[in-house]
DNA sequence: TCGCAAAGTTAGCTTCTCTAACATATGTTA
DNA sequence: TAACATATGTTAGAGAAGCTAACTTTGCGA
């Protein structure tokens, strides 16, 4: 099994940001940054026991806090794991340019470390990623979380542009940017649950990625 | 907008087996049918308010019966949850062979039929859908679950063995299927966003399958 | 027809979310 | 530096949910 590539470090996220000096000075009463800290908890909670199982509580006990000690700092469970999720999405965007850094632009590699990125994400923090993906947001109409995926997507969209040698992001390169991006986002799902349960031989990441991008970059599309 | 095709008929479900005469004389103390009657109100709630705003006791507000009785049918909430999925997986695999029952055998318009009847109930019934893929049942590894989505995936391997000319499911058959399902399976979560937040111009899902499956389909695999 | 099992009910325990009222630390300002 | 305002904790408790125990009603089979 090849595609399970670098273990995300999501440590080092409480650390509180103590631009001040005050090492271990912080008082037993207050927590120094309990919202992080809260963030962190349900971060935890939700990729051990999935998001059915994470309660408010027990972030609480977590975190060391009163159940009533988040509310100073999120309006209700929903935006705590909003706010969960918002810090998930900003590592996986910080990951993915990452993977890119010192690839040239213009090169399919590029693509394809995108996707490769996105589906480590996927795969690394299952829970995160099915709670941005898994519906739960559907009703709560975050703009935060909502421009999330557009603005991702127009990133893809303008790898795909210098890719195939087009100047604008016109109905070409959508139709195959939304093909690429609908196929790693299913690869992300069906990855998961393959690793539950193996449903099939082996499969190389690498390659299947490197082929479907050339597949999609390279083929002039018709229409009918 | 041409991707959303058929309202599929999830009504009379209720409807009791009542396979004995027995018209209205059911006493008000039994309900007829209840698990069939929870099932039914889990899923309209699923469906209304998502996983997340689904409760025990609105399922049997909704039903009509005691906060009590569901313990009467099913073990706890998850199994609850478990029934409902699964009725709503039988309902998604009978709707997929239904609609390929006119196309003759080893044609790739077998492959668009379910793939397109794939996307179909994802976009009718989300919350079914991302109740099964969106991390719920991970935890629970109900064999009933667990063995639904290999059943499905054996099947289109076999349609995809059947349109490249391959007597035996050999791993050139199963790359092929894991691509197309991949790409079936992201589509079907991201038009769905889609639907919520429109991020790029239009999208004809028929010509996008067809195009793919022709791509999957014609192009031998070159590894490496 | 009797009695048992199936399938309901009410009552109540525990846990969870969230609010109100109170307590304590921080830091700004006179 | 004292004092006040604000931020950030606490405890207590209301209301709802999940689930169990004990009881009641009904259907069915010997």
């Amino acid at each position: 099994m090849t595609w399970i590539m670098k273990k995300t470090a999501a440590d080092g996220i409480i650390k509180a940001k103590s631009t001040e000096p005050d090492p271990i000075s912080k008082s037993a009463y207050h927590h120094g940054d309990l919202r992080a800290g809260l963030i962190e908890a349900t971060r935890r909670l939700v990729e051990e026991r999935g998001q059915h199982g994470f309660s408010v509580s027990d972030a609480c006990r977590l975190a060391g806090v009163s159940t009533a000690a988040p509310y100073k700092h999120f309006k209700d469970k929903d935006e705590m794991i909003v706010a969960t999720v918002l810090e998930g999405m900003a590592r996986h965007r910080a990951n993915m340019l990452d993977s890119i850094k010192d690839i040239p632009e213009g090169s399919p590699m590029r693509l394809k470390a995108l996707g490769k990125e996105y589906i480590n994400f996927a795969l690394n923090e299952p829970g995160i990623f099915r709670l941005k993906f898994g519906g739960f947001t559907d009703k709560l109409e975050d703009d935060r979380l909502q421009s999330y995926g557009e603005q991702t997507f127009g990133f893809v969209l303008q790898e795909v542009a210098k890719c195939i040698g087009e100047t604008e992001i016109n109905q070409d390169v959508r139709d195959r940017g939304f093909m690429l991006w609908s196929f790693v986002h299913g690869l992300s799902f069906l990855l998961y649950d393959k690793r539950l349960s193996d449903m099939g031989g082996d499969f190389d990441l690498e390659i299947v990625l490197a082929d479907i991008a050339k597949l999609v970059l390279a083929r002039k599309y018709e229409r009918g």
